[in-house]
DNA sequence: TAGTAACCGAGACGGTACGTCAAGTCTTGCA
DNA sequence: TGCAAGACTTGACGTACCGTCTCGGTTACTA
């Protein structure tokens, strides 16, 4: 996967790009997000500077190449069974959020990017829409096989699913189990007409 | 409401206290949190840096107290309307995350706190605890009305709201309008058995 | 002496003034003055980088002050010979420019300071005029005595006697033994009319 | 005249030789000598950083050769006016120093060579002798035609004038006009025995 | 006329120092 | 004598150049 927030010429690119995002990585999780600095990263990777600063306009965007390689977002594999291609998926969202790493620095680096629409933009591609697509996906073959609701809310399950886990980890500090990933699967299946209409929502 | 977070003698404190809280959500509102410095707020509330430090032991405990202040954590009135004492506790929530301040700055300090367990806690009671306890007890009535299972795992419900909200706001960016408090509150009230009892959670 | 080029409140000033011209002098001789960064003289004082750019605006003025301390500008006392108390004066000449430090460092100072006319006029304060008085009034008491001509210009007897040092310091290598103070000195007492009259070059 | 600091092999050499000497006296005249960075001379030239490192070990070289371009060290023409060569002598040392590269330049490089003996030679070669030796050859015409004491020292009388036009040029900012160059002549030819004796001076 | 080697442009690289900023501590002077 | 002002050390910021280096590409000389 290329880096997405890298400023570099196309992609491929110098030599030290990769040496430098398991640097930044290695430090990230060593010492936490408010420790990694562009000299921490520098030294740890055994690098200038401004060989950092070549490539990436700032340390969010530095930290959100690093993450977004270990962002889990791979398709749902079709198994037929609607249930457990959704219990994959929370899972595949609770795993992402289980990781430290991510739970501390996800947030606040929304939260840094929040005024930099440009930025945001890019963060979302790379950490929210390639997995909602797979998401969807999966729920959408539960709608066909008449498992979901032919009218429900894709977005909106998936911000619940999402939000709930990192909210979880984040604030409330609840734990991430087997038991929270089968109620948000359940919120889902189990009885009609659990989430509204995506056409009620549109009439709001 | 007495700072949580401020260090200093028992209570009541000092003359300028206030004004110094008063300066940092100025200065929160006017530049944002990462311009939020401590000299900055010193300026802004004409104090010296070394009386804010006396109160507070960092930029973060004084944030966090400064958002306190403006956190709505009122009690839910009573009235004899389950489905219209769930909307006005998710209009609560939502309205808290719709302040960009508070949107933007929430999830940075908890990131910040995570890695210090003693200062999340106080973190939680600020921001929870104190509003949850109020949602929860309308949950309560609901149940005891019977308009809510009576097995309704109260804190998942409130997991689910907040985050889905907070996810919202920072994440995906999608609007919080009055279709998602609808949607939200209908999550609990509209059918069986909607959300699993707790005795299921607990015997994770 | 209270520092020419410090930019601080009054004078007297903190407490590591003195502490860091020290620490400027010592690199100033160890390494030389190409070497002379303002974080070596931090490191050498034992002092953060901030706390010199508090007091002085540039590497040139910090070294500006740290040279005016060793620069010999005392009087000339009336010996009542004439020849004796000019030879004094070349020689207290010789003495400042003797010194390494100054030779090397004076003129890329002054190199500096050329399109920078405010700090010249702080850095010629420093280093010509206060000299210069009193070599001036030496001069003066030879004319009253009827040993040097009344007409002599005196600015000009001074530009050839420092330029001469210096320019054998820097640029020729030529030795500054006393051969060389003694023929400065007979430069001007020898001979009517040895040097011009100052109506002569006004006429100009 | 070929570079004198260049370190490439023989002469003749290169193609971009002279449109990097003229690239860093065009940066030196419009930027001034601190803003004579390597990276600009090539940008300036459209050449290659490393084009100029392959022929010249480092900015001081560069500059060397640069101003040596410039320099006037031309013969003194046997007017047989000793008055009128000498003249021409001192006129043509103050239009080397006239110029503002030159006089900011050129002590800030002799102050950086002075600790490299084997670089000052070569500047002194390239600045001094080739000059003096023209200048030395009117001064001893003007002792042949006995207008000059026949043991007048040469080197001193040079030291003199270039002294005292580089001194007013660079610390007093007195002007360099046609007085001064008059009273320079003048301080050699007026009267015996102006100077001492190159005799006098070894008995030192 | 082709092959080859020196020379060149471009610019990435590991570094050093810049001058700025804010953090958090310590000192001093006033009330 | 206790607090406000602010000087202090520290350390990261992001920038500018340093001098080294690897890349292709282009001259221009040899064979």
């Amino acid at each position: 996967m290329a880096p997405v927030f890298s400023s570099g010429p196309a992609a491929g690119g110098p030599r030290s790009l990769s040496k430098i995002l398991d640097a930044a990585r290695d430090v990230l999780s060593a010492q936490g997000y408010p420790a990694l600095t562009i000299e921490a990263v520098a030294a740890a990777a055994g690098v200038g500077k401004s060989t950092i600063y070549r490539w990436w306009p700032s340390k969010e965007a530095l930290v959100a190449d690093a993450l977004a390689e270990i962002f889990r977002a791979e398709e749902i594999p079709d198994l037929g069974d609607t249930h457990a291609e959704l219990r994959h998926a929370v899972d595949m969202t609770i795993d992402n959020y289980a990781n430290e790493d991510m739970a501390t620095s996800l947030p606040a680096l929304a939260g840094g990017l929040l005024p930099h629409p440009e930025l945001m933009t890019r963060f979302r591609e790379a950490f929210l829409y390639r997995k909602r697509e797979n998401i969807a996906a999966a729920l959408r073959r539960g709608i066909q096989r008449g498992d979901l609701p032919h009218d429900l809310d894709i977005d909106l399950v998936q911000d619940i699913w999402a939000g709930t886990i990192l909210y979880r980890r984040l604030m409330t500090g609840a734990p991430l189990g087997t038991d929270l990933a089968e109620h948000l699967v359940q919120l889902v299946t189990d009885t009609p007409p659990l989430l509204p209409t995506k056409k009620q929502e549109c009439a709001q």
